[in-house]
RNA sequence: GGGAGUUUAGCUCAGUUGGUUCAGAGCAUCUCGUUUACACCGAGAGGGUCGGCGGUUCGAAUCCGUCAAUUCCCA
């Protein structure tokens, strides 16, 4: 068979994932084995693949075919969210493209348009994730907006409700008075305005005295409700419990104190008016003060305005301003620059305004939540995000989940008068038209009369269920999907969305399932570039994935994506590390094309190889008890750089080489059978890590029963650790003979021999002499019982060692390397000594480290005995 | 302003409850090498006062304090 010497990826890849899908190896159904089950978090819609979703799903990937080749029924549910503020935000763009406006559609034209948008985009990513490989259960995939989806989230809203926890409550938002509508933070433009700032006197009331406050929106004068000082402050003390009188409005209003004031900024004393100011709310709602809201819709004063009612408020400013010093109520005018919020839409001037939005109180809910975290019981990997956690749970805010948009979950409830308690909340019309009638007692009522909440659900209100709604566990809690994959072992993420969403993934679970939603949260780093920064499609600084995946194969991105990230630490994504990963992928392949060219014949097996043979079978299942253990503890980039390793420097540099027939020479059939297990074994520990090529060099080493994607994962068989240290030893001698080869010169053809003089009566160990003939390119290897002379020598802990050498050995400096090595032991063994004799540790030190310490001073006497001897032997 | 993290080789990171000569890995760098699996390679080598200072201890990269730099979250 003819095997190309470059590795193609391309065709490789695609040839596989076909195969996969066309068996069915990604499905999974409930039956008698344990699951192991992952949702995905499921990205954007509209969006496309970006590094972030590439390391994620690596990730994720990685875990659910390990657990696939456990043996464990491996399904991994895949999906999108609708992401209501950016679809929303791109529809509109699109259709102002084509010159048409939001505000010229109705509400179901425009939803059209943006289930047309979604149709049209909302498979790409998922397509994307396959080019990864990503072995995801497409049978199940699901959209947080398809209609058992969204069923689930309003009955999880109406039960809300009716459990008290949801209730409505007043927020400010960013409102453009220009387009009657609330914008979202991101469509603020702050621009640097030359405005003023007016000093204004409030008279103290009952006293014949004022205070100066300065405001550079002298019109909300009208909607203020207090005066406040910072009680540090102690030019204001004398002002304590005193009230003032509001100019032109004569209203009286208390007098309070916060520290929230800036003693430094304008006059120290600030006035309060909530309704129209985010910091003033705040301030309001600590201390209780009445609001006032003086504007309407399309900001215009309303009748609190008094006689201003009607007027824009900037005519108003005007016109306020004047009538305030015709009254003596103002102190100075200075200039001022600030920054001010315009609509990014019509470029208005932001008015903060006060809105009824629908807020899910926490507190009780979070509690199970916290617990949970704080007890391991759902374990956060890694750790240390338990004290953000903490932080975050401990101080949680109502939950606002109204959002000003059209795309997503309507809120479902329904107003039928003007009064704050006039509505019903019902997961239908009907429902709720009914539950009007008996609110009114007026069973005249109609659906007319009822009103549907404009706004729609925050998309995290959808996505924290999704653990449990993706198997249809809210509408039929008993279905048996639900109970076999929930809870869900696994759940990987970015640490930026712990509280959006997996600590209200955590709330839900417990509330809806009395259960947690999974076991384990693995929290990724950030995907960086070189500069540190966050890769975003704003800055452009990330590449494109598919572009990554066509330049260095599936196998080598996803290699290079998980080798530099460890759990929690952001990776600064650099392409050389896709590189490494398509170097591998090569190198293996190269490995595959050596094995396959050998001709086979019935010669006898030689001692190397059989010796090599039982130190790599060894190897492997001390590197498979290690990997488990890095996978216990969710250390990736560590398990798979110990493959990395087991298969670069263990099976191609070292036991290939040594079964490596001479050029032209056959192998035996008992080596290379063993061989070729042994390369598969390598293959099935790291297909989860490289499944494409994995799975090619599997069918092409033999005739496989299976494909390796579902075959069984080698498991851990004791090992011999004795073994593996006799050959470091050995292979300590192959490097020194390496290098003395190098320092002289020699090449590996020309063969040396070597001599070995074990010391202090020990027995030698032979089990790789062979080996070290082979790779070291020998003669032979003799053992020998006093110093030759005219050879090299060397020293493997008390070991001596010599290599004959016809050309002159300089004594000199043969002297100075012993010296030095003489040296360096006495002063490790002075070490050593010094701590032993030290009553205190010998006193405090656990038994085991005086022990190890005394084995320490021992082997450095003998080596040191040695080291003398041979020093003696040149000086004769 | 409040909170959390990070700081170890040129880069990215390991380093369990303090205890083997513990200062490590990969990449990068340097030297040598066209030995027919692979130059997307092989064989070697160099490289760090473990952010600074102070403390606890027989013993500190590891524990404590403090300062500095830096990142993130919340307002």
């Amino acid at each position: 068979m003819e095997i190309s010497a470059k590795y193609n990826a391309e065709s490789i890849e695609k040839k596989w994932y076909d195969h996969w899908m066309k068996k069915g190896y990604f499905h999974s159904e409930p039956d008698s084995r344990e699951p192991y089950t992952i949702v995905i978090p499921p990205p954007n819609v509209t969006g496309v693949l970006h590094m972030g979703h590439m390391l994620n799903n690596t990730i994720q990937d990685v875990l659910i075919r390990r657990a696939r080749m456990q043996g464990k029924n491996a399904c991994w549910v895949p999906g999108t969210d609708h992401a209501s503020i950016a679809t929303e935000a791109k529809v509109v763009a699109k259709l102002r493209e084509s010159g048409i406006k939001k505000s010229d559609l109705t509400r179901d034209e425009f939803l059209n348009h943006a289930w047309d948008w979604t149709h049209k985009h909302g498979g790409i990513i998922l397509e994307q994730l396959k080019k990864l490989g990503a072995s995801c259960d497409w049978d199940r995939t699901k959209f947080t907006m398809d209609d058992d989806m969204s069923e689930s989230v309003i009955q999880v809203f109406v039960d809300l409700y009716r459990k008290g926890k949801i209730y409505r409550g007043y927020r400010m938002v960013n409102w453009d008075p220009e387009a009657k509508t609330t914008v979202s933070d991101e469509e603020v433009i702050y621009k640097e305005s030359n405005g003023k700032l007016y000093f204004l006197k409030y008279p103290i009331e009952n006293e014949n005295n004022h205070i100066i406050i300065a405001t550079t929106r002298p019109e909300t004068i009208l909607g203020d409700t207090a005066i406040c000082y910072n009680p540090n402050d102690e030019r204001f003390t004398h002002l304590k419990g005193k009230r003032v009188l509001v100019p032109i409005a004569n209203r009286s209003i208390p007098i309070i104190e916060d520290e929230y004031v800036d003693m430094e900024f304008g006059t120290g004393c600030l006035k309060i008016t909530p309704a129209h100011d985010p910091n003033d709310k705040v301030i309001g709602e600590k201390h209780h003060l009445e609001i006032i809201d003086i504007f309407n819709e399309d900001a215009t004063l309303n009748e609190f305005g008094l006689h201003y009612k009607g007027m824009d408020r900037f005519e108003c400013r005007k016109q306020i301003v004047k009538e305030l010093e015709t009254h003596g109520f103002i102190d100075k005018i200075e200039d001022y620059q600030n920054k001010v919020g315009t609509s990014e839409r019509t470029g208005s001037v932001i008015e903060p305004r006060l809105s009824h939005q629908w807020f899910l109180s926490m507190e009780e809910l979070a509690q199970p939540a916290l617990k949970a975290v704080m007890e391991d019981n759902v374990q956060l990997i890694p750790a240390k995000f338990k004290n953000t956690y903490r932080h975050w749970m401990e101080n949680v805010r109502d939950w606002n989940i109204s959002r000003q948009l059209w795309w997503g979950h309507r809120i479902p409830a329904w107003y039928f008068g003007e009064g704050m308690d006039d509505f019903v909340v019902a997961k239908n019309e009907t429902e709720a038209l009914e539950l009007a009638r008996q609110k009114t007692g007026n069973p005249n009522l109609s659906t007319s009369n009822l009103r549907q909440d404009s706004d729609v659900l925050d998309t995290w209100f959808s996505s924290w269920l999704w653990p449990i709604s993706v198997f249809d566990g809210i509408r039929n809690p008993d279905n048996e999907q639900i109970r076999y994959y929930y809870p869900t072992n696994d759940l990987i993420t970015a640490p930026e969305i712990l509280f959006f969403w997996v600590a209200r993934m955590i709330i839900a679970g417990y509330e809806y399932r009395l259960e947690k939603p999974f076991h384990k949260v693995y929290l990724t780093g950030i995907v960086r570039d070189k500069l540190g920064r966050k890769m975003s499609k704003s800055l452009g600084n990330s590449p494109d994935p598919l572009v990554l995946i066509s330049n260095y194969g599936a196998d080598g991105v996803r290699l290079g994506m998980l080798l530099t990230s460890p759990a929690g630490n952001d990776l600064p994504f650099d392409e050389t590390i896709c590189e490494q990963g398509r170097n591998f992928s090569n190198k293996i392949w190269n490995a595959l094309r050596l094995v396959k060219g050998w001709e086979v014949d019935e010669t006898a097996q030689p001692e190397h190889s059989a010796a090599i043979i039982l130190w790599m079978e060894n190897k492997i299942n001390q590197t498979i008890h290690d990997i488990d253990e890095l996978f216990e503890q969710y250390r990736l980039s560590d398990a798979l750089m110990t493959t990395y390793k087991l298969i670069w420097d263990d099976f191609c540099s070292t036991f290939l080489e040594v079964v490596k027939p001479l050029y032209g020479q056959p192998i035996d059939s008992r080596t290379l059978d063993s061989t070729v297990t042994i390369f598969e074994t390598l293959m099935q520990i790291l297909h989860p890590f490289m499944p494409f090529i994995t799975e090619e060099i599997w069918h092409l080493l033999r005739q496989q029963q299976t494909d390796i994607i579902v075959s069984h994962l080698p498991e851990s068989k004791p090992f011999n650790s004795d073994l593996s240290k006799e050959f470091d030893m050995a292979f300590e001698v192959i490097t020194s003979i390496r290098n003395f080869r190098k320092q002289k010169n020699i090449g590996q053809k020309e063969s040396l021999e070597l001599f070995i003089k074990k010391n202090n009566n020990e027995t030698p160990r032979t089990t790789f002499d062979p080996v070290v003939i082979k790779l070291g390119a020998l003669d032979k290897v003799e053992y020998t019982t006093r110093p030759l002379e005219n050879a090299q020598s060397f020293l493997v802990e008390s070991t001596e060692f010599y290599i004959p050498f016809s050309q002159q050995i300089d004594l000199e400096a043969e002297l100075e390397r012993l010296t030095q090595e003489l040296t360096y032991n006495r002063n490790f063994l002075a070490s050593v000594e010094k701590k032993l004799s030290n009553e205190r540790f010998v006193a405090n030190a656990p038994a085991q480290v005086v022990e190890l310490e005394k084995k320490k001073q021992e082997d450095a006497m003998k080596k040191i005995v040695v080291i003398e001897k041979q020093i003696n032997a040149i000086r004769q």
